[in-house]
DNA sequence: ATGAAAGCGCTAACAC
DNA sequence: GTGTTAGCGCTTTCAT
């Protein structure tokens, strides 16, 4: 007998006053179908009396569970993926979480050695199951999840046979109404700026644009032409360099589409500078990670992403794998929206 | 006996291999003093040669607290307060983390219906101490916090009589250096745009604008002026609204100061529309709690906020405080700097 | 349908 | 110093 009783209420307490034993007052807890309304309703009453809340510690010792995910996030991608596409995804997490007494852990692994302790972490079971952002092509994390047979959703995948369940967005299409939008509008030279061919969500932008090409038949100058592919890294600095050396290979380009805003905003900085007017004499499309296409310039017209849908999609679809012993794999594809600002 | 067992060692099974008791591994898990070195020497390798990895649940249980701390986001306000200032605090928080095995929390509280769960939440005990960001005057969860007696610290204060903990960026210096530094170039009509008075943060803001323009003496063609003050709420749409004010009431102005430089923004679009040059006309100095202001105009000036380190801060202070048993309150002021960007 | 009882893996008090 | 033991509050058989 020590003092170390919190003061609130516990399962025997409600056990006592609702005047049954314990097993019934967790079945209660529960959403057991074999309680009587008698009881039921007693058990109700008396956790309303006391206030009961059951304690989650007890809860995950005994049931081996934790009521809890966790979101992991690589370090050095937060400052990449801009600003908004990380809250977005929170906050759509954190909706689809409000009605569930899942707890939302955030990870940020920095280094190596953090992915360790988190690998620690997993085998020690103290999560129920791993949202993952921004995963590299060769990042260890997913294969050993699925080893480890943690239920799991990635945001994005890793290439065409992704094998863990992910929620992604329709990375090609939104590619390819972006460059038939801007051929639409009647350019003839439409380039495209990409991202490292590692990744798959560059290479699917980059698939995008190049259906649109070939499917725009005499509506463009060449069909689809290497020149007018110039490669960047995600970043404001690799969009200038692309588009530099675009500028360089097919001066007389009269479009771009850069597979993200960031490098959207380091193109239209060069065009500027070259005394080109955009979006008159070279129109720009950019997929929008961030927000920064709506800040630098709001009536640019951009790819946009269900970000905090994905979030909330995500949320759900890790619930269920949960919920169900079996791991079934989902994959979930959600549409993008062309957002037209301007009149190009 | 029932197959529930994990397949992961426990406590018991580290004892067992060590050839000592289960008190002792405990102890040298805990960092006990009072435990031989022969012991202590056998029980690590037990545990390295085991894999062994505490269970978090077990301990929990039965040492009533759990090693987590709760990150607490009133819904409304991740939006107002622009992303990188969400993202830099995390990332600051998750820094202060890492070396510790503190789990963080993230909890979105959207409805008064989810702060009331939240408050179960804390009751039951579920988290260690709780990090507040965007803390509102009538908010009543750092009083509830307190009441508790739970370990809390806020980005931000109440007011000046603030009683929980909190960390704070010097807003007062920030908007003085600001407007002094305008003043110094020559400006003879500062005016500004305040966020919402019942924030302590705006009114700190608008006293730093107040004791910059009164050190003025004969630098500026009056002394504090309510007619160069506009009341915004740190939108980008309220900027605009008092600045259309600002320029009805005097015409003349040649700065301003903006609490946010989301208000900022919006207080440039509205210049340049009524064909004002900024910076030449009229210069802007914004409080950068977004990254906003550098996209928008990388070379406009600003008051930048360290947000990181406000976020490593406030979880330093938080872990202070949940490891002695007494509740010191600490009140902890970060400066801020003045980032030139233009040449005003 | 429901009470009793056996753990879940750990900490901390207690004895030696 | 170290082993032993009594819980922490819950879930889950197992009887009944």
């Amino acid at each position: 007998m020590n003092g170390r009783h919190s003061g609130r209420p516990t399962l025997e307490e409600v056990a006592l006053r609702a005047g049954v034993g314990r097993g019934t007052v967790s079945r209660v807890i529960n959403g057991s179908p074999r309680v009587s309304d008698r009881a039921k309703a007693a058990v109700e009453a008396a956790i309303a009396e006391l206030g009961y809340v059951p304690n989650r510690a007890a809860r995950a010792l005994a049931g081996n569970r934790t009521d809890a995910i966790a979101l992991v996030i690589p370090e050095p991608e937060t400052r990449l993926f801009a600003e908004p596409y990380f809250s977005d995804i929170i906050r759509g997490i954190g909706a689809e979480l409000a009605d569930t007494d899942m707890q939302l852990l955030l990870t940020l692994i920095r280094t190596p050695k953090e992915r360790a302790r988190f690998a620690q972490y997993l085998a020690a079971h103290r999560v129920d199951g791993v949202l993952l952002v921004s995963v590299h092509e060769d990042d260890p994390l997913p294969d050993l999840l699925e080893q480890l047979e943690m239920p799991a959703v990635l945001n994005g995948r890793r290439s065409d046979l992704e094998s863990v369940s992910y929620v992604d967005a329709d990375n090609v299409g939104g590619a390819r109404a972006a460059v038939a939008h801007l051929i639409a509008r009647g350019r003839r030279q439409v380039a495209t700026i990409t991202g490292p061919p590692d990744m798959y969500v560059a290479r699917s932008r980059l698939d995008g644009y190049r259906q649109a090409v070939e499917a725009a038949a005499g509506g463009l100058d060449s069909g689809f032409d290497t020149a007018l592919v110039a490669r960047g890294d995600f970043t404001e600095e690799g969009g200038r360099r692309a588009m530099r050396e675009l500028l360089v290979r097919r001066p007389g380009i009269d479009a771009v589409f850069a597979a993200s805003d960031v490098m959207a905003a380091g193109a239209r900085a060069v065009l500027r500078e070259t005394g080109r007017r955009v979006p008159d004499d070279v129109a720009l499309v950019g997929f929008e990670d961030s927000a920064i296409a709506r800040h630098m310039d709001p009536a640019l017209t951009s790819v946009r992403q269900p970000t905090e849908e994905m979030g909330r999609t995500m949320a759900r679809v890790l619930l269920e794998e949960i919920a169900e012993r079996e791991s079934v794999r989902r994959h979930v594809v959600l549409a993008t929206e062309l957002v037209q600002r301007d009149s190009v």
